[in-house]
DNA sequence: CGCTGAATTGAGTCAGTTCAATAAGGGTGG
DNA sequence: CCACCCTTATTGAACTGACTCAATTCAGCG
């Protein structure tokens, strides 16, 4: 029994934004020492999530935003009649939740997509904590920024690119995050379905296999199942690229 | 002279949250009389924009938000090959710049699609005068998180939607904006041309064009040029939606 | 070790594009 | 005010990238 409790007390020791490896990606990345134990006492520790289990549901009520330790999720969006559209996916240090603030309900449901760990940050706390600390404001202002540029450059992807263009950005996007986050650029681990990637891209299941099969074979990556390694980088980078098409300048 | 100077005041006053007809949709909404004084004395007004001229470029140093008073604008983004995307269009009230915070510098060039007027609101200054007011602080985070909602919503046009189905939902967003600030819903004028709704839907111009015209010979639309009519509404938005597809859900 | 969902591969189809040609606006200068 | 030019819009015909349908194969898991 102390020994259970031991190791409970050192998990969340160790779940503490002074101690956490991300902290130098994450929300309170701009804050000095004094100012990150505050941020760190309005947070909130949760159980890991595990597969497939949902960090909050599509309409439940706005309360928090969460960053991510560990893991990975995905936003699944239901329209009315039942069709889903995967929005984003997650990886550690970033935030969760912020489409939520404006309307009081979150506007899709987020779901771990292994086994997950994530920081609950209440929002009024963190209101309330941005007023007195800018540096913690500005951090705010910037990753919904940061996430609105994102979005940009999804919509363009999803209005111009061809099949091949989207999946090399999309492996190229996941392979610069890894790197941002200490692992290998070029050899990873894909934690979502082929559905959910084609989903995301606005493709065919069938177009993800096809064309992640054509690249293999063109010696670009090499694939097998969920693991990715990227044998070429700047060829997959010219496929992201290659033969713009013109669709009426504005 | 006297008259000149005279007019020149005029404008000048009526620039006024106070006693701006827009001043229930735009940021200051939630604040008191004596804080939109405040806020009001932080905004830099601005000539009027002619059609073409853009409010700043792609790259320009961040500095400032922007919202529009009257006429419209549109975002455009050019990659590097020289093709270029538009990502939004902007209506009086709204908040243009929103995603220039993160890095610094714009994004996307904003051009003025008629004559526009905006009022300038440097965002050091509304940074500031946010952590003194919540309202303020709670109003500007609002907005961000509406525009990643609508960019959601965006993608989700650009990955599921149909052509047909893309054009209605554009007429209907429309339709709704202009509602919401007090003109016809039923009838408007487009202030942007076909290639920059068949750029922004992710559609070619002729595709856009042609599909207007069937519209109008089903007797949903009345389009002539850039007037539009909306003659059936719920025909409309039965377009907008119908036979939804299932492309692989997660 | 067998079962069930996930992934791959093939064949045929179609929505929307491209290419092309014509018509309609909308400024501008005489 | 009108004629001209150039941009914008419309319409037609042919083509194609990605989808759907279908049939295996593979992988993870109880």
């Amino acid at each position: 029994m102390p020994d259970i409790m031991g190791r409970h007390r050192a998990i969340l020791n160790e779940a503490h934004c002074q101690t956490c490896s991300l902290s130098s990606l994450c929300l309170p990345l701009a804050l000095e020492l004094e100012h990150m134990d505050q941020f760190d006492s309005i947070i909130r520790r949760r159980a890991p999530l595990k597969k497939g289990e949902p960090l909050f549901r599509q309409g439940d009520v706005f309360t928090s935003v969460f960053a991510v330790r560990s893991g990975s999720l995905k936003q699944v969006t239901t329209e009315g009649n039942g069709s889903d559209q995967l929005t984003n996916f997650y990886l550690p240090s970033e935030l969760v939740g912020l489409d939520g603030i404006n309307e009081a309900t979150y506007p899709g449901s987020i779901i771990a997509l292994e086994t997950t760990t994530v920081c609950e940050i209440p929002f009024d706390r963190l209101d309330l904590l941005s007023e007195q600390l800018p540096e913690l404001r500005g951090q705010l202002y910037r990753s919904m920024s940061k996430e609105l540029r994102e979005d940009r450059r999804m919509m363009r992807l999803l209005s111009r690119k061809t099949a091949d263009q989207r999946l090399a950005s999309f492996l190229i996007t996941l392979s610069e995050r890894f790197r941002r986050r200490g692992y290998s650029p070029y050899s990873f681990r894909l934690s979502m379905s082929r559905a959910d990637i084609g989903n995301y891209l606005g493709l065919a299941v069938e177009t993800v296999s096809r064309i992640l099969s054509r690249f293999q074979s063109q010696k670009v990556v090499a694939v097998s199942g969920r693991e990715v390694n990227v044998l070429d980088m700047p060829a997959l980078i010219a496929l992201s690229e290659e033969e713009e098409q013109e669709l009426n300048s504005p």
